[in-house]
RNA sequence: CGGAGCGUAGCGCAGUCUGGUAGCGCAUCUGCUUUGGGAGCAGAGGGUCCCGAGUUCGAAUCUCGGCGCUCCGACCA
């Protein structure tokens, strides 16, 4: 993509309405444009990185044995009087008349109406175990929305439902979802800790929350410092074998949020125990015959006996996470992407546009590097380095590679690593296989 | 929902106390000069001063009512 022809707003100055490092960096970088409390557009770059991490919460989920479907966003109130919800949820729940007097809702979340599709169309137990999930648009009307897109009343949501015959299976079916959200997350790049958490108003007694850690998040956490050196790609099992070793040893090792943690009780030594900040990005539960009993879903067993299924339901906060990385991953001039989520990969910097050989030598390479796969944004812009510099900087881009009179004269571009600030001139071929390759 | 604050050009703000018809920086546009970390000079455009009612010869400014946004607290992917 040229620069020149791409909608980047971004602002040299900070927005008087946001306050917090991530809604900060994602106003001034263009990424997003609030249009009421908690409610925000995603400008092209914004929407780039939603799509990235969305597509590597997919790709687990699919892996995890899960099935993508779409629900909408409104639901009918019946739905929601048959399991009791209509009246209990409260005034979070956005509610809807239509033309012809109907109530209707917002979706906040989706348990009802998949039971309720399930339900319609399974009926015997051979058609178990299943799991079924959708990325879809929530609302909750907050009472105070709060950080931008971290605590947004729209919000982009994961959300997956299991249905099992049995507690066993439904405990499997948990523990696949639950190693499933650890290699989300370190593929997100991301160091997430499960956490024992309440299960709030959906109810259950087997929950784990999922809390990045960032030294500005909302909760305070305690956890074993093991947790920071544990590379869960590395150690992680195949979703086909039994689970229950490794989520026993996960669930194993200490971590607790503030309104959990006892320091009388605490199992571990005060230097083995690390003390941090977090933000909650993923939420999963297992809640039995909770909403299977009150709808009705039930399946007919071997004997032909009625069996209401077990149900858990999974969450991952999508557009909170573009949030809660950037409070993980940023510095004084601005966001830090990792590479999984980076919205383009490299940032390709013409120092001096106009110039017949700074021009045709990036014109070649943002060719090239586009022919070779690689998302490249090029700033082709009739501005001066130090605000092409800035705006790179600010945006985050893994790479950025910049091209000026200077260094062709002595046949180099060069190189830099946004993360460390590591810079290198090195010959121009040289660069592009370093970038093709990385 | 309780407490606090804000609303004036795209963004950041001054002007409000003490009423006289709107200004600064950045951004934008034009020209010239510049060009390796948010350039310089000259010129230009851009405003329902959040909305409504009132007081007044006259309201961004005073009064009343409303709306929006932010922050702190109780709640949450």
């Amino acid at each position: 993509m040229r620069l020149s022809a791409y909608f980047l707003p971004t602002l040299k100055e900070n927005p008087n309405e946001a306050q917090i490092v991530s809604h900060r960096l994602m106003l001034r970088a263009g990424m997003v444009r609030q249009t009421s409390a908690g409610i925000y557009a995603w400008l092209p770059l914004g929407f780039r990185v939603l799509k990235k991490i969305e597509q590597i919460v997919r790709e687990e989920q699919n892996a995890a044995g899960a099935q993508e479907l779409l629900m909408p966003t409104i639901q009918p109130a019946e739905l929601w009087k048959e399991s009791g919800r209509y009246d209990d949820y409260g005034k979070e729940m956005l509610r809807i008349r239509d033309r012809h007097e109907r109530e209707m809702l917002f979706g906040p979340t989706n348990e009802e109406m998949i039971t309720d599709i399930f339900r319609s169309a399974v009926k015997s137990y051979r058609d178990l175990p299943r799991n079924l999930y959708h990325i879809q648009w929530k609302f909750r009307d907050e009472i105070r929305p709060r950080f931008g897109v971290m605590r947004g009343r729209e919000f982009l949501m994961k959300d997956a439902y299991s249905f099992d015959l049995d507690a066993d299976g439904a405990r499997r079916s948990y523990q696949k979802m639950f190693l499933a959200y650890l290699r989300t997350f370190a593929r997100l790049g991301m160091k997430a800790i499960p956490m024992q958490a309440d299960t709030g108003p959906i109810g259950g007694d087997l929950s784990h929350e999922f809390i990045i850690l960032a030294e500005t998040g909302e909760s305070g956490v305690f956890c074993d410092k093991e947790w920071l050196d544990l590379d869960v790609l590395a150690s992680a099992p195949g979703f086909d074998d039994d689970l229950t070793p490794f989520f026993e040893k996960y669930t194993n090792i200490y971590a607790a949020t503030d309104e959990k943690h006892d320091p009388a009780t605490s199992p571990l030594k005060p230097e083995e125990l690390v003390s941090a900040r977090g933000i909650e990005v993923g939420h999963i539960f297992y809640f039995g015959t909770k909403y299977s009993a009150p709808l009705g879903a039930v399946v007919a067993g071997p004997n032909g006996e009625q069996i209401t299924v077990e149900m858990g339901s999974y969450g991952i906060g999508v557009s909170r996470l573009v949030g809660a990385i950037i409070e993980a991953s940023h510095d004084d001039a601005g966001i830090i992407w990792p590479d999984e989520v980076a919205p383009f990969k490299v940032g390709l910097i013409n120092l001096k546009t106009g110039d017949a050989d700074c021009d045709r030598a990036c014109d070649e390479l943002y060719r090239d590097l586009q022919a070779a796969g690689v998302e490249v944004l090029y700033d082709d812009r009739n501005e001066r380095a130090g605000a092409k510099f800035a705006d790179m900087d600010l945006i985050g881009l893994p790479w950025q590679l910049t091209v000026g009179p200077r260094g062709l004269k002595n046949g180099v571009v060069e190189m830099k690593r946004r993360a460390t600030g590591e810079r290198e001139e090195l010959p121009r071929d040289a660069a592009f296989s370093k970038l093709t390759a990385a």
